[in-house]
DNA sequence: CAATCGTCCTGCGGGC
DNA sequence: TGCCCGCAGGACGATT
């Protein structure tokens, strides 16, 4: 579920707390999760951490590089008590300590998400097919990227992470709902008008939900707690839209989605 | 070539 | 009350 909003948020949380920390010790509980490799690293320092699409990017003094996905249900916790620690121990797949003693604790309820080290090669092979960051690419390139698949549905391609990164489920329904647009609406039948709205609505929308720290719905929360988004959703989950017209439900590349039928066209 | 399907995984909610 | 079933979904490989 942590979609760009929400991994930037954990990102500029972690960034805050363990950059030039070392590491000297790593507990692995799930090594389906956490690949045991990272302990031939020891000891190494964070150098820094940043986000590429929904990755998660722990770069390091040596030229290895932590790459970590969230799934649905991957989280980060940073300790700061006793009962913060005891929290940390639910769904533990891995512990970090640092020279200060201090701990960071990677968990995940699904199991789903991975942490790993990479070498750059191999950073770059599982990087490179990932398309634009949204909040970078310019409206034409936007349109061009999605105007080529003129069959298939907008809201594919939005959540297609080859054409444009860190939109997932939540955001492609809000998105499309602001911009008055039918999740299923075949590509080649949408405007260019249309298609700069909704360049202009995801921008906005993400924009914003960074500013709330994301959308906490289900397990997101970052490391301070809740994000605030889930405030200011319009369509996800709703039985009704803003204007108080029911929603329907379709089912588009395997992910539920509501939408308006009287707003949405 | 693009579109669709199955897979991974566990918590949770609905139904009986 | 308790159990079972199916759903939730991000990304990827296999299949159509």
């Amino acid at each position: 579920m942590p979609e760009l909003p929400e991994v930037e948020t954990i990102v500029r949380g972690l960034k805050d707390r363990i950059v030039s920390k070392k590491v000297i010790k790593i507990e692995i509980k799930d090594k389906k999760v956490v690949s045991t490799k990272i302990k031939d690293l020891l000891p190494f320092t964070i150098t820094n951490v940043t986000r590429r699409a929904k990755y998660l990017l722990f770069h390091t003094n040596t030229s290895t590089t932590l790459l970590c996905h969230l799934r649905m249900t991957g989280h980060f916790h940073y300790p700061q008590n006793k009962e913060e620690v005891q929290s940390s121990k639910k769904y533990l797949a891995a512990t970090f300590t640092f020279h200060d003693n201090s701990t960071l604790t990677h968990n995940s309820i699904r199991r789903l998400g991975f942490l790993k080290p990479c070498t750059p090669n191999e950073l770059h092979t599982l990087l490179q097919n990932l398309g634009p960051e949204p909040l970078i690419i310019s409206k034409e390139e936007f349109y061009h990227r999605i105007a080529k698949y003129q069959t298939g549905k907008i809201k594919e391609k939005l959540m297609d992470q080859n054409v444009i990164v860190g939109v997932g489920n939540i955001y492609a329904q809000e998105a499309l709902y602001q911009s008055k647009i039918h999740p299923a609406k075949r590509i080649d039948t949408i405007t260019k008008t249309q298609f700069n709205l909704l360049h202009k609505h995801i921008q906005q929308i993400l924009t914003h939900s960074i500013q709330l720290q994301g959308t906490s719905v289900k397990n997101y929360s970052h490391l301070a707690g809740k994000g605030g988004y889930q405030n200011h959703l319009q369509i996800y989950q709703k039985e009704q839209c803003p204007k108080g017209h029911a929603t329907n439900t379709l089912t588009i590349a395997g992910r539920g989605t509501y939408y308006c039928p009287t707003c949405q066209k």
